[in-house]
DNA sequence: TCTGGGGTCCTAGGACCC
DNA sequence: TCTGGGGTCCTAGGACCC
């Protein structure tokens, strides 16, 4: 038996958490940029503020509704999930972490779901003050729709293939089904198969030579052959990247370079967090989608000599590629790296052999820069090619401080 | 004026090998 | 007329997820 578990509107409910205010209020918060609206509250989805939606669309919404406009704040998010899944981990000895807000935990089959679903459901909010759904079933793809009738009605659901649950199957879109996106629901549409229950009645092997694997699995799971175990162990990390648009345009290239600079700063720390090492950088840089310019998108690949995760190579290959594609005519309204071909930073790797030993005199400057970001916040200490300021070329004018996650914020609690 | 960021998996097709 | 068969690896692109 899986359960689905899944923090219900979590960003917002995050921030609830240190803003008790907002309860019972719309409240939106923003991507970055404070661009488009990435988690909404009940109430604001109650207004028709749909998923994505660009603030600047919903405007008089927001001014007539009074509805409570916040700026990403993912330090706090990250944070608050690392609570709620230890909490879950206590609960229950097979969890996997999903995504930030949702996790599948497996059960006995003979467990009594309604009560040990209420049960936690009530023991993480107590614990972390994060209101949760969670859905039972015989598979994974099951335990999903069931969570989503759960957040519909409020209280842990189960859903099977047996006939009981038929008409909740059928009045189930086929697109609200884990793994069926867009394309596929409409291509599945025109096949006739409108609901969730029109897919569990179709032949696997029909759906494999029709689609792909993905799919077969999909109609497997719907009847309950469970095609998806637990994953308990976490993989490592594949690739890392990072990106992010600019607030306005940019046409100059010492800005682009001081972006890469501190994309780069961010990315060779998050490969040293992971323990990793990568081979192959991609950074590229493009212009805006929206502004009826015609398409601009250059990119470098720069594969390294060697597997490294130094602050100092990534930034100097990355600004190299800024250098080498820079077109002064292009408004650049977005760059990215990416890293790929990771490897584990504790193995030696092919190239271990050639590399020359390390003087043992030189200090790791990237471990005391780790170090003191760690204890006093992120970008305390970085590369003087990131430029001076913190907060820069990105829009954040609703951010909430980091409760959790810094001292200076720390909430303060006094009495009458 | 203004439109997010970060991932994964699968498949087809090409290059190359014996 | 008629030109093998079987495999691996890599990459690009598509689709999906939160």
């Amino acid at each position: 038996m899986f359960a689905l578990i899944d923090c219900n509107n979590f960003f917002v409910s995050c921030e609830r958490v240190f803003r008790p205010d907002l309860e019972h209020k719309p409240v939106i918060v923003l991507s970055s940029n404070d661009g488009c609206a990435i988690a909404r509250s009940n109430q604001a989805k109650l207004l028709g503020i749909p998923m994505g939606a660009p603030l600047f669309e919903i405007r008089h919404l927001v001014k007539t509704y009074n509805v409570e406009v916040l700026s990403c704040n993912f330090e706090l998010y990250g944070d608050m999930s690392l609570r709620v899944m230890n909490v879950l981990q206590q609960q229950c000895e097979k969890v996997e972490v999903y995504s930030i807000d949702e996790a599948f935990l497996q059960f006995d089959k003979s467990i009594n779901w309604a009560e040990e679903g209420e049960r936690l459901r009530k023991h993480v909010l107590q614990c972390t003050g994060i209101p949760t759904s969670i859905g039972f079933g015989p598979t994974k793809t099951l335990a999903k729709l069931a969570n989503l009738q759960s957040k519909a009605l409020g209280i842990a659901c189960y859903i099977d293939s047996t006939p009981v649950h038929h008409d909740t199957l059928k009045n189930t879109s086929v697109s609200k089904i884990w793994g069926i996106g867009a394309n596929l629901s409409k291509s599945l549409k025109q096949q006739g198969i409108y609901s969730a229950y029109d897919l569990m009645l179709a032949d696997p092997s029909w759906a494999r030579r029709n689609y792909n694997v993905i799919v077969e699995r999909i109609v497997r799971e719907l009847n309950g052959h469970s095609c998806m175990p637990l994953t308990l162990i976490q993989e490592a990390k594949k690739s890392i990247q990072i990106t992010r648009s600019f607030f306005e345009h940019v046409k100059d290239k010492d800005v682009l370079k001081q972006a890469a600079a501190r994309y780069g700063f961010r990315l060779s720390t998050k490969l040293r967090e992971s323990s990793q090492k990568t081979t192959t950088l991609f950074v590229y840089g493009r212009n805006s989608p929206f502004r009826g310019e015609t398409p601009v998108f250059h990119q470098r690949t720069i594969v390294l000599p060697e597997p490294t995760n130094d602050t100092a190579v990534i930034i100097q290959h990355a600004q190299q590629a800024i250098e080498s594609f820079f077109d002064p005519t292009v408004a650049y309204h977005k760059i990215g790296i990416m890293a790929v071909n990771l490897r584990d930073a504790t193995q030696p790797g092919a190239h271990a052999l050639f590399e020359a030993p390390k003087s043992a005199k030189k200090p790791d400057i990237d471990k005391v820069m780790d170090t003191l970001n760690k204890r006093f916040g992120l970008g305390t200490v970085r590369p003087l090619s990131c430029g001076e300021s913190i907060e820069w070329m990105n829009k954040r004018d609703h951010k909430t401080p980091a409760y959790t996650t810094n001292w200076k914020t720390l909430v303060q609690v006094k009495a009458k």
